[in-house]
DNA sequence: ACACAAGTGTAGCCAAGGCTTTAATTGGCG
DNA sequence: CGCCAATTAAAGCCTTGGCTACACTTGTGT
């Protein structure tokens, strides 16, 4: 027979981390949203809540739901039946996130993944990179640049 | 001035990133209490609501929920007040969830992240993490081992 | 034996992020 | 100009995953 321990061991994994990726999922759809609006403004020079679902793959009416809280955090604007618009803090987030995603993608690539494995991994990994992480990916993609 | 174009260029992303992106994230709480009630009854013997809460770090309640979800699912089983277990298709996502974990903290490590962080972004990041993407990372993982 | 603390269950609240349905506005075209 | 299709808004539903407050079991210690 085995025996059964009952003591929790001193080795109990501490409850921080799943707190720190809940942080991290309730930022996900904002860092998207912003980054998509962002894409937008950029290729056709306005975000229409219309474009903005049809991208995310959602219905309309998620958009603007989304789009709500995005003005509520200060990062968006918006008028009726007008287009959306980045804040300043929307401008710098959606920066922000584009840069990471990029990070991603070259990381997973460096490593081995096929790109469009790459690409559609990173949509979600991204929001769970955190800075240190970050860093360190950019210095090792740097460092595989200069072996090559 | 800019001009401002207004056709959708043919190089727009598709949505259907986003919806992987979703439908990993639906799975990424049960992914997660799946390994921890694995962990406690190898730990303790048994996995207890309290304890579930206590290192999940959230409320018995919510422990509670989880579970019921579980069961749902046909991941674990229960009766009131007494512990919970996993069934067989529990215990099979309970172990590969484990090792999905080890293997991204050890890809993180293997490219400069801190241990420390490598933890604490695994969390989030092991439910993003393709099949495809696994497997390159042990790939890579194998081949650091070798060259070292 | 039983009182009481710890553990568990249950009800009900909230916000987020999906959805459908219905109403209102806009803007282009005949 | 005025009509109509497309766009946007608004209302209301569902599930998930948090929470608090309260009720009920369990089982240990005196
Ligand atoms: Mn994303
Ligand atoms: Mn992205
Ligand atoms: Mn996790
Ligand atoms: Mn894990």
């Amino acid at each position: 027979m085995t025996e059964t321990p009952n003591e929790t061991p001193d080795n109990a994994p501490q409850p921080e981390r799943f707190n720190q990726a809940r942080a991290a999922q309730a930022m996900a759809v904002l860092e998207d949203y912003a980054e998509m609006i962002g894409d937008l403004m950029d290729e056709m020079g306005e975000a229409r809540i219309t474009d903005i679902a049809a991208r995310m793959g959602v219905t309309h009416p998620t958009a603007t739901k989304a789009v709500a809280r995005l003005k509520r955090e200060g990062l968006a604007m918006s008028r009726p039946y007008r287009g959306v618009f980045l804040t300043e803090a929307g401008v710098a987030l959606a920066d922000r996130v584009r840069g990471r995603h990029r990070t991603v993608v070259d990381l997973l690539i460096a490593v081995g993944v096929p790109a469009e494995t790459a690409e559609l991994d990173a949509e979600g990994l991204e929001h769970y990179v955190s800075a240190t992480s970050l860093a360190a990916f950019e210095m090792f993609l740097a460092n595989s640049a200069a072996r090559s």
